[in-house]
DNA sequence: GATGAATGAGCTTTCATTCAT
DNA sequence: TATGAATGAAAGCTCATTCAT
């Protein structure tokens, strides 16, 4: 039911998409729907919670995977993202795509969740910079506004691909963004990293 | 007219403005709305098509003051985007935030502007990456992705802001952003282009 | 639903009728109607389609009860037509007068109806006409024209009484409206046929 | 101007004529529409009593040229009924088409000049009956009713013709429903009635 | 006289929500 | 629990009419 109405608020966006249609797509009636969701705030509100719920258990695991370097860490984190995205473009759309439209609710529902990740890139930030892993910084980095310019870097990335105007494979795509996102903060990029990145089989 | 359209596509998204809410703050009647544009939908593009007009005006003008350098003109271009939409921020969500909810006609418009964009900071990453500007790279850069990335990331900081969730100023925001962007694509950060960065006042 | 339709209609004509009124006429609300019917235009072809059926089936009935004979036939297929619609005021007000004003779709099934029973008494004066039952005929008669000529005047005066223009009861204007249009065919009209005109019982 | 108004109005219907239209098709404004008529419903008034006023002429001078004899002149005026309105097919339209769609005003200023009609018929069958000019008639005639009859069959053609749906010219059609007309009221039908029925070049 | 931008009441249609079954 | 017909508050759009120029 959580999956047909994120289908249908992907398709349509949130004030266009029907309780009908929704119904439709789940294969109950408007009835059922209503009986499990008091309001089409609440299912938003449900599907948003549940895509923040894939995603945190996704990134934690991940996370763990990478052990205890903190730009690995980072790196996993985000590349979870993408991964898991870009498996799930529904919910992609939903949370990317689904700024104004919906209610204010469900706006803040998505901006938490969005600065739920923000803060984990930013406290990974921070222990890469007290171990010194950030060379080179002609200025003081901010781990917090670096930390959100990362998250938002891949969400536009994310977003652009799932509205086809990016045509190559998210795949093919990662890699470079990330070189670009770890340059950005001054991390040295070395041969092992680019060849064996982080291990993506953990994660799906 | 369009900017009282504008600031209450702004306030509500598009499928929550109502036509008479439009005309009440452009302190004329719904028929008087109606005379100019037929349909609402014709409203929003009109609005989106001036939002871009204005940012092609000053975005040109401060890319022919920044000069012949590569950098110094992509730099300008972003830091007006950044500017402009921060001087406007009823443009900022309509053009950052209003993806989905709104037609396709209205999203194909957004996404043409920013794809402008994007071609823009491409170009000149194509002649900073001839003029040899950008150093250290690893890995040879994609000016297409990383215009891209560099847009996306800006937008994201935007839409950001423009939503209450960052709580610093943009004009500080900025220099910082510059810095990440710079760095991501392999520029030299030198100490007078962080401290006279790009001459502001010609972009107003 | 749909009688309370068509009384709307026939009070007001297509494009006076307000769904608000049908709603209130068939006791229900503007939304149960659309849940019925999905446009204005869908519910006056429901109300003209069964106003047809009702008809046809009826001026079926009454062509056969009254045998084999073309003129007690045609008579009986025009008496009927009277019959019906002085029962069924607003019928006739929807099916006779709403010519314009309504969309060409329902013009085209209100017409559609008429050359239907026009086809139906061509019919019959081709067999009265084989029959030789037409006589005294200066010149040959075209059935088709005829037919015609026949509905339209069974129409206009219709529409002349449901208007309130003709003061007499339909019951005393359909024998000498009757007289005249077999006269204009050249039928033989004895005094059998003036007292005992056809079997009207059976018709309603 | 008045042309003009009556094309539109033939062409959609009083109500979904638009002033604008109207406007456009008379090359004015519809300021200058509503300086010579202050409502849309004066206006259709204008164009129903112009349309009165060309026939009245038309057939009194008809009739007046069809000499003493009262079959002659009704068949002038129904003939010349028929020369003009096939002539000016909007006014036959906004005539015999312009039933209900239009306000209670309009529709009362058509029912009057069919009424103007329906009377000169009928003076005319009564001095017809008075001059023992309709003979074999097996019950009495109502010159009434039968007045109304035939301008009802008249105005049936008419409208058939007028909306397509009879494909034969109304010049060929004239001579046959007359034929009808006068044999239902049992006028006798005589040769050179029929080679010569009246002088039609004096009604043009 | 003529113009056409502006008005606003009114219309059709939509759709989240309810509730008898 | 589930259904889907019914509800009614909006919302987008129309168009006769007005009036400053």
């Amino acid at each position: 039911m959580l999956d047909a109405a994120a289908t249908v608020f992907a398709r349509r966006g949130y004030a266009n998409a029907q309780m009908d249609e929704i119904a439709a797509a789940a294969d109950t009636s408007k009835g059922g729907l209503y009986f499990h969701f008091p309001t089409k705030e609440a299912l938003i509100a449900a599907v948003i919670g549940r895509a923040g719920d894939i995603l945190r258990r996704r990134v934690t695991l991940a996370m763990t995977a990478a052990g205890a370097d903190p730009v690995a860490r980072a790196d996993a984190a985000l590349s979870t993202l993408v991964d898991t995205l870009s498996a799930h473009r529904s919910l992609a759309r939903v949370l990317a795509a689904e700024t104004l439209g919906s209610s204010a609710a469900a706006r803040e529902r998505v901006a938490t969740i969005e600065d739920e990740y923000v803060a984990i890139i930013a406290d990974e930030l921070r222990n890469a910079l007290a171990l010194g892993r950030l060379t080179r910084l002609e200025a003081p980095l901010d781990p917090d506004l670096t930390a959100r310019a990362w998250v938002g870097m891949v969400r536009a990335m994310l977003s652009a691909w799932a509205a086809g105007r990016v045509s190559a494979p998210l795949d093919d795509i990662y890699p470079e963004l990330r070189r670009l996102l770890l340059r950005s903060a001054g991390v040295q990029l070395e041969p092992q990293l680019e060849t064996q990145p982080h291990d993506r089989s953990s994660k799906e």
